[in-house]
Order: structure tokens, then C-alpha cells, then sequence
DNA sequence: AGACATAGAGAGGTTACCTCACTAAGAGGT
DNA sequence: ACCTCTTAGTGAGGTAACCTCTCTATGTCT
């Protein structure tokens, strides 16, 4: 079948998507270098203050991680544990040590021991941690938005929706 | 839809081709297993013989990579230069001669000099690269189309359109 | 002939992961 | 209390998929 003249195959969706992400990673790396930050590394910290969960640094969050936060009614459980992290961002475990230990280093995060489960580590963003990742999102927000802006309202929702059908499907 | 509380930023369409393109990569990675091969090597493969591009193997292409083909109007040059493999798979030309040399090594592609331009080689798929390729395509009609069949014809299309509107917008 | 560009490869590095083995600690049963 | 079974985190070590920087042999243009 192949070529049928001047043809071309179907270009891919796979390729497509490849090229499509790994632009994406290149502008982020140049985006978060004056910061100092892998990409890797801003993606946990995301993870960390929130992320994909949605509950906001500001420490009141609707947190439900696993059947945690109502302990006793009295404290509100401050920062996850290296496997809700792992969890979020779909790494190993051992990744998620890894990169938490880079984010520690810079001082972004704190890592203390879980009053509850001595083998446990509580993991939150310091003073610091919290300043970069906002003012990383400010920068994102100035330049040209976040490099999906090229597609319309519309068409960014169209590829959310996607997206998400494509990993929630193969489970 | 994204959450009860107050909270809760955008999912990020960025997590979610990371997501989804991680999927992807994983499962590749698994398909192409019992072949010995890494997804990088089967995109270099697909590269080599014809890919994105679209001019079999069977060398009546209707090739125009850039101004050569027509020579002489005699012999249809055979084959892709490093640089062009390089250019379709969008790395560094160090990068193809790399992962030309894997596929050397499995004999799946040969090198040759190219006639006219001594500074160049000509790389082309072997007789075992070509059933190989055919092989894996095969292998992965057979088994659940390609991780995209989740989606249906249309969506594909879809995704399909915004990636390519994606990838070409920050040239 | 001289200046400059281009093709490929050598050397060496980085990022974003992974698995496997291990220790300390909690959970459950007897 | 003891024993097993699991879980949280980490040390050690590895891999895929890239990259840049440099060097040589060519081609190309003036």
C-alpha cells in the first residue's frame, strides 16, 4: 500500500505528537532556565504546591489524598508524602526521592517527618518554593501565554479533552 | 468541571501531553521489546525508509528533498543523507549518525558513500530493515491499532490537526 | 588560491527516568 | 509478645534519547 504516487502515509500521529511535545519541553527549558529550573523539576514542584490536585498553597485545601487530613479534626496534615508525589506526576518512587531531593537543595521545599507514620516524610514548599513557582507562572503567563495559545479557546479545550481520553483510557 | 473548592487551576494541558505522550513512549517501548528495538530506532527506521516523508523503498519515489534526485535524470539517488534523516526527525545530525550506527549495527540499514558528494553517505534500509519495519506495522495493526485507536476516526483527525498546527506554529 | 560552509564522526555531558536491594516502621493475626 | 506481610523512603547503579563542542575531509564561491 504505502505509496501511491506522490502518497505519504498517514504523517503519524505518533510523529506528531512527538514533535509536538518535544517542542514543548524545549521552550519550557528555555523558559525556566533564567530560574535555574529542569523542567523535570518545576513539574514536581508544581505537584508539590498542588499541582493537578488542586488544592492551593495556601494551606485551606479540599484535600481528600487518600483517606488522610481528618486524623483528628485538629491540624490540617501540611504537605505529601514522596508517593503522592510519585503518584501525581506518574514517576517511580524512587524518581520522586530523586527530584524532591534537587528541589531540597535549592531550598524550594522542606522535607519533615510525618507525626503520624514515623517511616512517612511530609513534603512542602518553603517561602522560597512558593515565591519561584509564582513568579514562574507569571513570566509563563507574559510571554505568549504557554505555547498553546497558538490554538483558540476552543481548540485548547478540544485538546484537553483529548488528551485526557487518551490517558485515562489505557489504564 | 475542574473542582468543588475554590481552587484548582487548570489541569494544564501541559501535564496532559506529558501524560499521554509518556503513555505513548511506554508503550512502544513494550511493542517494540521483542523486536530489540527502541522507539528511537523505529523512528529512525521509519525515517530511513520513507517515514513522514513518503517515497517507498521500492526507489521510484517521488523525491524531492531538496534540489537533488534529478542528477542526471539517470540514477534515482538511493537513499538518505545523515543530514536529511537528521532534519525528519528533527535532531542534531551528531544525534542520527548515533542512532544510524545502532541500526547499522543491527543490520538493518547500510551506509554508502554517496557518488557525488564525497563529504556524504547515503544510508538505506537492507533487505532485513524493510521486513523488519513491515513486521512491527504488522505486529502493531494487529494488536489494538496504535494507542490512538481509543479515540475515534474523527477525534484522531482532530488531534491530528491541532498537533500539526502546534508543532508547525513555533517553527 | 583563499575564505567559508557543510557532512559526518569522536568525545563527553545531561535529563528524565527506571529497577533492584535494603532498612525502618506500621498492621494484622495468633 | 511474636511473627509475618506490607509500605515509605533511599542507596546503588543503569538506560534511552537527546545535546554541544571539536575536528577532518570535502565542496562551493569569489
Amino acid at each position: 500500500m504505502t505509496a501511491g504516487g506522490p502518497a505519504a502515509e498517514t504523517p503519524d500521529l505518533g510523529d506528531l505528537m512527538h514533535a509536538a511535545f518535544r517542542r514543548l519541553r524545549h521552550r519550557w527549558s528555555h523558559q525556566l532556565a533564567p530560574f535555574d529550573l529542569t523542567p523535570y523539576q518545576f513539574r514536581a514542584l508544581q505537584a508539590v504546591g498542588g499541582g493537578a490536585h488542586g488544592h492551593g498553597p495556601d494551606g485551606h485545601g479540599a484535600c481528600a489524598e487518600h483517606r488522610r487530613c481528618e486524623e483528628a479534626g485538629r491540624h490540617v496534615e501540611e504537605g505529601l508524602r514522596l508517593k503522592d508525589i510519585a503518584d501525581r506526576l506518574r514517576i517511580a518512587p524512587r524518581s520522586a526521592t530523586e527530584v524532591i531531593d534537587q528541589l531540597e537543595a535549592k531550598g524550594l521545599v522542606e522535607r519533615r517527618p510525618d507525626p503520624a507514620d514515623r517511616r512517612a516524610t511530609r513534603i512542602s514548599l518553603s517561602g522560597a518554593g512558593v515565591g519561584l513557582r509564582e513568579e514562574v507562572r507569571e513570566a509563563r503567563r507574559r510571554e505568549a501565554g504557554d505555547y498553546f495559545s497558538v490554538l483558540s479557546q476552543r481548540d485548547q479545550a478540544e485538546l484537553a479533552r483529548l488528551l485526557t481520553e487518551l490517558a485515562r483510557a489505557q489504564e
